[in-house]
DNA sequence: AACAGTTTTGCACACGATTTCAATCTAGGG
DNA sequence: CCCTAGATTGAAATCGTGTGCAAAACTGTT
């Protein structure tokens, strides 16, 4: 093996390892198999064999018989996000823990490209598929896909009539209600009347169930209705648009995020372009917790969900699904909470 | 298709689409790629049909004969560092728009793991492997694949015996000295005399190329050598081995830090605990210029390296390999550059 | 030594596609 | 109307593996 020009460039099959082993094909497929009966000595032997010539199954040709290609999709937005690039490397541990690799694929943020991609993806055959409501619609969730069950992470309260209706597939679902009551409850208590909610991507279900979520707590403790910031869940959008807020808008004492990296773009803005302090003269809330939410120039009091929880959560799902794949459809529910740092107080 | 207990759940083969169709199962092979000769009325036909049918070729079976999987490995450590989901955001999305899906591989941040990953990845038969210096060896990379031909990430300056040696694989080799001379060069404008390397994790050897390099550049310009900060590349170290060596340590004016993470732990650390000014007192720059370097909070002076510069050169390797698997071994190069910010001036 | 019971073995087929290759069909010129 | 080059077609082989099934080998008991 020198030169990519002249290695071998035939990967090793079962066939020479058997026949360098003086054995069977089908003891080589044995030995690589922990199940299967076979002698102790001659499965090591094989394995041995199988080491020298550099021998691994083609999981191709084993997922064509077993039906089990030990792939799992994730579809996401912007893997270069902090939560979403958090969140995947949450998944992709613990799937690699339980024998899978993370088959990615990326989308725009919005719901445009569901369908292409999802039928792509369907060629590969995953065991399990995760879609997030962000970027993938139920509907062609449920048309595209049949062989794996997906497992759709969202948001009950947004869609709850269509989720009653079709129970196609097994579903994360995701509690915002208690963080945010826990928030608004915090700011309030601190003294803010005035809030305004920044907005994520228009289209977003997360941002839209946050946002009503959001205006149905401050109006049943008394509040009116948040002013809307609009943003994309980007730094440079959320400070842009704080700043207009500000100077050519209704100043206002509290500001909910859709996202902790909004909530920067807001302190940012606040701080070194207003002349304002956080959190005396303006509180400010995010969502996510991601890792940077606890560096020092921020410390952001945020809505967090639970990373491990959510991860466990979906493996539970992915594994339960495989070991019965014809129970009906499974949900699992997480909930959020407040994590209390120093942009409120 | 309603519940998961009762959905179809086996996929429609080219069988069925042939029957279906009243058409020979070699023309729905054919109606699907595009090069192959049929008559396109009967092409037509045969896609309306398997679009109803919700058919999609097995990638499996195709790739079993074909020799391609379109699959692209990538072993990254940390999925959730700022750095590498960036980097794996573009390469995802490069990859997509050629047709290849992205195979995620998760390690610890040594090279520990290195030949357990890539002998369970090479099961998937992967068109093309990209693998950093950071936790993949050379020669394990060399062992263990051979189909496809791997890309390895590296920095020449560090390995050059070996790479002489074996030119086992493409490589893509980042070019450090240029921005690291700019930096130095630019801090020493400002009166910086006594640096500071603020290290990542020990075993990477990205860093310690970049301080053998730092080292390198102090020497000819006639300053003494960095004092080294052990590090990890992440935030609360760094935060805190900063504190450390300015209150138990000698305390320096200038911090070179292995990459931008790290970076705002120092400049947290100097300003809000030791209440120092970035950059009068001390002058701070990164590595990287992540999205994050130029948050208002940091606005950090940095070594760039050009993602998209990057994400190119990865891509033409992949593609001049795949195109032509038995030239020898080719190597691309990128160079780095400083992004002049507020962490010096 | 014969027997029943348990492991271990290997043949043949299946999985779902692509790719020769030879046969058939089509169009156009003489 | 015939002939030929070129476009379409389909039968059969192939890719690398797991599994059902019947035969063979082995175990220990009488």
């Amino acid at each position: 093996m020198s030169d990519p020009a002249t290695r071998n460039r035939s990967r090793a099959t079962a066939d020479m390892v058997a026949r360098t082993a003086n054995v069977s094909r089908v003891a080589v497929s044995r030995a690589f198999n922990p199940h299967a009966s076979i002698k102790p000595e001659k499965r090591d032997l094989i394995l041995k064999v199988a080491q020298e010539l550099n021998y691994t199954p083609d999981m191709a040709a084993r997922s064509m018989v077993t039906g089990r290609s030990h792939l799992v999709g994730i579809i996401v937005p912007d893997v270069s996000g902090p939560w979403e690039s958090q969140e995947l490397d949450a998944m992709t541990t613990a799937l690699q823990a339980e024998g899978f690799a993370t088959l990615l694929f990326r989308t725009r943020d919005d719901l445009s490209m569901d369908e292409t991609l999802l039928t792509y993806m369907k060629g590969f055959n995953p065991d399990s598929v995760i879609a997030y409501a962000e970027n993938v619609r139920p509907t062609t969730l449920a048309r595209v896909l049949d062989r794996a069950v997906p497992i759709y992470v969202g948001y009950p309260d947004e869609e709850a009539a269509e989720a009653e209706a079709a129970p196609l597939f097994d579903r994360l679902d995701v509690l915002q209600r208690e963080g945010i009551e826990q928030a608004v409850a915090l700011m309030q208590g601190y003294g803010a009347r005035r809030f305004a909610f920044l907005a994520g991507k228009t289209n977003s279900l997360a941002t839209q169930s946050r946002e009503r979520m959001v205006g149905k707590i401050l109006a049943e403790r008394g509040l009116p209705p948040p002013i809307r910031i609009q943003g994309d869940y980007m730094y440079d959008t959320a400070y842009r648009e704080t700043l207009n807020q500000f100077r050519l808008g209704e100043p206002v004492d509290a500001i909910f995020a859709a996202n902790d990296v909004g909530a920067f773009g807001a302190i940012d803005a606040l701080r070194t372009e207003l002349g304002l302090r956080v959190p005396q003269d303006v509180k400010v809330v995010g969502f996510d917790d991601i890792h940077q939410s606890h560096w020092k120039s921020y410390n952001l009091t945020t809505v967090k969900l639970d990373l491990a929880e959510r991860t466990q959560a979906l493996l539970r799902l992915i594994l339960r699904r495989l070991k019965n794949p014809t129970s009906p459809s499974l949900t699992e529910t997480v909930s959020t909470r407040l994590v209390v740092r120093g942009t409120v107080g």
